[in-house]
DNA sequence: GCCAACACGTGACCC
DNA sequence: TGGGTCACGTGTTGG
């Protein structure tokens, strides 16, 4: 009986042999040594190609987000890729590996025959500041002067802008829609407008 | 001599057993058997996920042989395609089309312990705040305030940051730095992305 | 008392 | 001859 036990033993070890490659010895001791290492070695290289997958598949999402109406993660691509100039602030709107703008309050009002005064406040993620301006430099209204203040988490945005025939909540409606189509750009034109 | 031998054959199993999650039994036989299912289905997921990469890295491939291998018929076509491309004043940094931006005058001077107060003044042209924009959160200086006035032509900035352990000459290097790096691209993609 | 799993000592075999 | 490994039979423990 402990004959087959033994048998049933060496068996197994056989099998274990069988699926390890890169086996150096017969010796018993060594194949499970090698089994050892070749398992270590594929769960690093699990933890690898994992790694590069999501890295990837965030790419592709990039990508497929863009590819049905074309390509202006492209740029984005490209801008990435290219990178090695240090990790500067991964540049313009719409990247996904910036967090959305949370905008708490926007409010627009006239102050006089042409100028208005702009106040938005949100939470200061990264990049926020960057959007916040190419919202602006996008519209291209005529900026007088601009007052940014970070504190505790939240950036308060105040400027003075001119504008020609336009009311308040025209001009109103006009930021909210550069912002929301910053956190979804569906329409890669509008995006790449500045 | 032949206890020290069956010892270390032990130690081995106990060494495999360690490696192996989803350990069933103790059993000598078991802690075998688990680890070959272990070894199989980690062979298996890396088939899986070895197709899976090569998938998504034919995918980047085509983008990256298509954008960053200069390949201008695609960058016609993507441009083509989208058609309406609209007039935008394109995208963001280092952008050939947008104009570099010229520093004026450049002030950095120490307020307190750990703030400091950064001083720019430069023409406006388009994009300009954009890019300033950047430069600061590229350098991810803590900025506190920040007070934008454009007025004909001139564009003063004037912000207040913290920063640690870093003296004005140091922050005035590295905000010329980053501007530098701005207006000259060293890298040809850059020139592509519109 | 049976079965299973284990550790142990021993003889056989091979560089 | 000795260091290394192996298979075998046996004693012991625990369910």
């Amino acid at each position: 009986m402990e004959r087959n036990r033994r048998k049933k033993l060496n068996d197994k070890l056989y099998a274990l042999r069988s699926v390890v490659p890169n086996i150096t010895k017969m010796d018993k001791a060594s194949i499970i040594k090698d089994a050892i290492d070749y398992i270590k070695q594929l769960q690093e290289q699990e933890k690898v190609m994992l790694a590069e997958i999501s890295e990837l598949d965030s790419l592709k999402e990039e990508k497929v987000s863009s590819i049905g109406d074309l390509d202006f993660d492209d740029l984005h691509f490209m801008q990435r890729k290219k990178k090695r100039t240090a990790q500067g602030s991964s540049s313009s709107a719409g990247s996904p590996s910036s967090p959305p703008i949370e905008v708490l309050e926007l409010r627009v009002s006239e102050m006089g025959e042409k100028t208005m005064v702009v106040s938005i406040t949100c939470n200061k993620k990264r990049d926020t500041m960057i959007k916040l301006c190419e919202v602006f430099e996008s519209l291209n209204l005529k900026v007088l002067t601009a007052n940014i203040t970070s504190v505790s988490g939240s950036l308060l945005h105040t400027l003075f802008i001119e504008t020609d025939e336009m009311g308040s909540a025209q001009v109103k409606e006009k930021i909210e829609a550069a912002i929301a189509d910053l956190d979804s750009p569906r329409s890669p034109i509008s995006s790449l407008s500045f």
